[in-house]
DNA sequence: ACTCCGACATACCTTTCCGGTATGGCCTGT
DNA sequence: ACAGGCCATACCGGAAAGGTATGTCGGAGT
């Protein structure tokens, strides 16, 4: 069936014009060589090379087929090289779910490390909220998602990249911009804007149980989609926003960020989802980069707490 | 080195999903084609269906190699049939040298009957004289020539596809167009435009020798270039000139065509000449197709005797 | 929970095919 | 006429491909 093996024999013997030298090229001997030119001419059902006194000549069928086996000859390689890449996750496309304000932050943060590790990744993003992206995940359309406050799902796993302390999104007129630090039992009587409305639970609740835990309720004055709008509403004077760390890189003329005091920790986490019996190279190496990630916020805690 | 069989093999599992079925679909038994599978992973380096228990899916990079496979292999299918008609002269190119007045009469015949018998060679004709065609055959620049009244030349052979009658153009207002035919002997004494003046000998030259042989010396008051510009200045008042056959195709104004009558008949032949060494199957084909035109001709003339 | 079935993997054998050595035949240039 | 190249052929040994029998694993059904 016209191996390659055989057109990279008749490539070398049609630019050698001579068997015997092709057959050193080829490091075999040249009756084999023979053998397999007359093959080739045999399965083709065409000569392809004049046989003369000092050597062999192409004919004009053989000038043909020399371009052709070229061609095909090199497809091949590059296919091989490009497939073995591709096994490796280092050639591809992956789709990676974001939810509304995961653009600020640590995500766009890791989605450029992963880039230059493996450039000919194609990073495709989509836009999606909690219940959307298992949905995703489920059916392919999502290689990886990020999101927090994830339970249990059959079939996915998750894994926690960071934890992000907690800011308050305060208007530049308001008491607590003159301070560095707010309290979190501060919050209790203070108007507050919350979010998202997506699929719960969410960092909402996350927020209703902390200030739970220290013994009020919080006033819950509007509740919008994501942190862009909730600190859209801060500025134009709605109230008070709580935000996770990564929204503090949003800047809106009068609108301030204080850290907020909390023993333990008022934090939320970032993590990864993807499909348990996900075994692709893709995958595998953009968890890498994402715990790479983990490791850098640790040290950076630990260094902090040195210092 | 990653052979076709391989690449068949792999595009049928990956179709079938299962190995079993693939080798039923390739004539083989399965576990060949499992160890196929398992070596062209290894060749690659890389992992190109996950093992289930209902079958095989294809990784991200199995479904790349799907694609570059059946790629190739069309590729690969496509080039031996293109090589195989090649093989049989029915795809490439041939390069037709032909002379001054060659465009008239049998030769656009000869080529339309090519044409339609091989569409898929390319027909490059080149205007060139006796000599030219030999230089050029030799150096390959042309596979086959037409001309005339060929001498012998070492590597060069020459074939006979017919002989033409001779023709004498004549003015309408000129005694003879008066006539049906003109005797040669008439011509003696008459002014005459004779062709061509490239390589000799040539046609003008077996117009002086049949001259000579009946006893006197043609009048020729102008030499030109060949058939057309010798028919142009008859047109002129010139005087008379004698043309092949395949020249009274050629329309003028006041010009007209008589038989010119003679025993043996006065005629000149019109021959392919190629390359002696030359066995390609395009020339083969073509001199085929002449030949059969010289058959016609023989033909003919048997049909008009026994009338 | 156990068994059975389907699917891929492995072991082992047979055959085919591939490459190596030796040699023959043909043409060319001296 | 002879020697040197070069391709073709004959024959042999070993690697590789395919076949049969069997193993192993996971899931479905009772």
């Amino acid at each position: 069936m016209m191996e390659l093996r055989l057109l990279k024999s008749f490539v070398a013997v049609a630019e050698e014009l001579n068997i015997g030298r092709a057959a050193q090229r080829l490091h075999i001997s040249q009756p084999p060589l023979t053998r397999q030119i007359q093959q080739l001419e045999e399965e083709i059902g065409a000569t392809l090379f004049l046989r003369t006194t000092r050597g062999v000549e192409l004919t004009e069928a053989g000038g043909m087929l020399l371009e052709e086996a070229k061609n095909i000859l090199a497809l091949t390689e590059l296919a091989a090289e490009k497939i073995f890449k591709a096994g490796q996750g280092r050639l591809g496309r992956i789709d990676v779910g974001i939810f509304g304000s995961g653009i600020f932050g640590t995500i766009p943060r890791i989605l450029l490390a992963y880039r230059q590790a493996y450039p000919d990744v194609n990073i495709v993003l989509h836009s999606m909220d909690k219940g959307e992206q298992v949905a995703a995940l489920r059916q392919r359309r999502l290689t990886v998602g990020f999101n927090r406050l994830l339970q249990e799902t059959p079939g996915i796993s998750s894994e926690v990249i960071l934890m992000e302390k907690l800011y308050l999104a305060v208007t530049d007129n308001h008491p607590f911009s003159a301070r560095t630090t707010v309290a979190w039992h501060e919050l209790a009587g203070q108007p507050l804007v919350a979010f998202p409305s997506g699929t719960r639970p969410s960092f909402i609740d996350r927020v209703i149980a902390l200030c739970k835990e220290d013994g009020f309720q919080p006033w819950i004055v509007q509740e919008v989609g994501d942190a862009v709008n909730g600190v859209a509403l801060v500025a134009t004077g709605f109230g008070l926003c709580i935000v996770p760390e990564s929204a503090i890189n949003l800047k809106l003329p009068g609108v301030e960020f204080r850290p907020l005091v909390r023993e333990p920790a008022a934090e939320v986490d970032l993590s990864c989802i993807y499909r348990t019996d996900d075994e692709s190279p893709i995958l595998q190496t953009f968890l890498e980069i994402a715990r790479g990630f983990s490791q850098e916020a640790k040290d950076s805690q630990a260094l902090t707490v040195s210092v």
